[in-house]
RNA sequence: UGGGGUAUAGCCAAGUUGGUAAGGCACAGGACUUUGACUCCUGCAUUCUCUGGUUCGAGUCCAGAUACCCCAGCCA
């Protein structure tokens, strides 16, 4: 693992020379996620390169809700944001912030630019607008309404905000330049007329500023030194900054940087993609735990912790990087094993009888190999057990370390057993094993007299505890496009197993507040906290364990 | 010849004022093993999108080319 000195991303390299410059004292910078979807991975990505270099230079992070479309808006996509930034650990500041808190200076700034003669009212619709603005090779035309004088526009812009005007009647403009190359300097509009409610301004505009204008200014009032955001943005700095330079503005202005979106394979983030998922039905809702917002990963098992090892692992990127989630999986398997209790699941069970035990005798377990911290458990060895069916095989490949016929194997914590007999029903299905166990070889006595050949994982069958356990695997089998957004999910991103058995020790450990479990050979699991009942666990899949094992 | 951004292994990603390509993931071998896990070893770019040039020496400098991404909402 490095180290973050020496891993300095380039943001933070901009960062380190201003403040070493002395340019900026205390570094503030921000994540405005607009309330109106809920948060997801890549949120967490943009939350992390911001709140690491807050963090690293001693300065600040504001959480603030940028709100200043009403149509888009609403309270219960605020309420899921600060409970998915308070289950990150971020830590905000006392509240968070709302862009729509700064509504009147915002329009003072505006009127502002009216009275420099840097803005001005126009009448044009949407559709003309568009018309007028050019296209990316071909410059725009000025609007028939740019020479409005100071006055006029004054008391227009008074007028609309006044409410006497109708949406897409007028709007407000900066004047800049309808040839600029750069389309997002083409006069564009700051100010546009909603007759809407909002959820924390209520009925007080009818005209809000649209996100160039109003977040370099948001940022501004903030003292916002450093203001990241997603290269999809590039195009706007020089409009971010054209605010910031024409409202003679007497503190240190915030700098904008972009940084490039973080892609995982086989997983999509987009908004939009998730709510047409959402939207079809296929899913449980937005905290799928197939999902990768922050409430389906959590509900998934992943940790916060893993999530944060994750992204500091990636770096951050100029352009666009799809990482492989195999790297995810990595930093969640070194999240977890540490400690992560290490319990015995049976996923697919194959009753197994001891012929030669009668009395149950209860062993004794580390339940983490690793970290006896994590202290021991006592598990029932009865006469019937449950292993896993693939555990068994009557025409092993090569290589197969498991039960065979005649063949011995150790059960995990416990004895070396043999299988005698095969039991199988009409049809050929194995219905039970009839094994014995050899009392020399109990685990922990320092047997050494033979070798066997594997170790496999088992569950007392009359004192296991039946469970739900639910197997996950990539959500697409292919990389979905927009239109076969549904087509491409894979049948078998969730595969519900309900005969599974877990030993009786889960309700203790559950009992005490674990969540988390490897269950051994398996992998790790959570137990789920929506579907969970009382009389019968349900576990989640968070990733499997590596395996090296080839079929 | 719209403008802007970016190019280092299968995927992320370091690479100081030019000095002879870090690290992680994945993968492949091997050691260890009462989890086919973990851990530990070993291997994995004669080459940095390409082509020229400058230089004793270039991923780093210069010139040209190519590829990919973003922008024409009264969304953010």
């Amino acid at each position: 693992m490095h180290n973050e000195n020496e891993m300095l991303n380039f943001i933070d390299k901009i960062v380190a020379k201003e403040v070493e410059e002395g340019k900026v004292s205390k570094v503030i910078t921000r994540f405005p996620p607009e309330p109106n979807g809920f948060l997801h991975l890549g949120s967490a990505y943009a939350i992390n390169i911001s709140y690491s270099i807050a963090k690293k230079y001693g300065g600040t992070f504001n959480l603030r809700f940028d709100d200043t479309n009403p149509t888009k808006e609403d309270i219960s996509f605020v309420e899921s944001i600060l409970g998915d930034m308070d289950w990150l650990g971020i830590d905000y500041g006392s509240e968070p912030l709302y862009g729509s808190d700064y509504s009147d200076q915002i329009f003072d700034y505006a009127k502002y630019l009216v009275l420099q003669g840097k803005a001005f009212m126009c009448d044009l619709s949407a559709e003309q607008m568009r018309e007028y603005r050019g296209t990316l090779t071909e410059p725009g035309r000025n609007s028939p309404y740019r020479d409005r004088t100071i006055e006029e526009n004054l008391q227009l812009f008074m007028d609309m905000r006044a409410g006497k005007f109708n949406e897409g009647e007028k709007v407000l403009r900066a004047k800049i330049d309808m040839a600029n190359p750069n389309i997002t300097l083409r006069d564009p509009v700051i100010y546009r007329i909603i007759q809407a409610h909002h959820y924390r301004t209520e009925d007080k505009w009818c005209i809000y500023p649209m996100y160039d204008f109003a977040h370099p200014i948001q940022d501004y009032i903030e003292g916002v030194t450093h203001s990241l955001c997603s290269n999809e943005f590039v195009n706007n700095r020089a409009l971010y900054e054209w605010t910031l330079n024409n409202l003679d503005l007497p503190n240190t202005l915030p700098r904008q940087i972009e940084f490039g979106r973080l892609n995982l394979t086989g997983v999509v983030t987009s908004k939009r993609y998730l709510k047409q998922l959402v939207d079809s039905g296929v899913l449980e809702g937005w905290d799928d735990p197939r999902l990768p917002t922050l409430q389906g990963l959590r509900r998934r098992g992943y940790t916060s912790s893993s999530i944060f090892a994750f992204l500091n692992e990636i770096g951050v990127p100029k352009v666009e990087a799809t990482v492989d989630v195999s790297m995810f999986e990595h930093a969640l398997r070194q999240d977890l094993k540490a400690d992560s209790r290490c319990l015995m699941a049976v996923l697919d069970p194959l009753k197994v009888v001891i012929t030669n035990l009668d009395d149950t005798e209860y062993l004794e377990a580390d339940n983490n190999q690793e970290n006896a911290a994590l202290g021991t458990r006592k598990i029932p060895f009865t006469r019937e057990i449950l292993i896993d069916r693939e555990d068994f095989s009557e025409n092993p490949p090569k290589k197969y370390n498991r039960l065979v016929p005649e063949g011995e194997v150790r059960l995990k914590n416990g004895y070396f057993i043999r299988c005698n007999e095969v039991i199988k029903d009409a049809s050929g299905w194995i219905v039970e094993l009839h094994c014995t166990y050899d009392p020399e070889t109990k685990s922990g006595s320092g047997f050494t007299g033979r070798k066997v050949k594997g170790t496999i994982h088992w569950v007392s069958a009359s004192l296991g505890l039946p469970c739900v356990v639910r197997l996950y695997e990539p959500l697409f089998t292919s990389k979905p496009s927009e239109d076969d957004l549904l087509s491409a999910i894979n049948p078998n991103s969730l595969i519900t197993l309900n005969d599974a058995v877990i030993e009786p020790a889960f309700r203790d450990f559950s009992g005490a507040g674990d969540t988390h479990f490897q269950f051994l050979r398996q992998g790790y699991f959570v137990c789920d906290n929506r579907l969970t009942s009382t009389d019968r666990p349900v576990f989640n899949r968070i990733v499997s364990l590596k395996s090296s094992y080839k079929r």
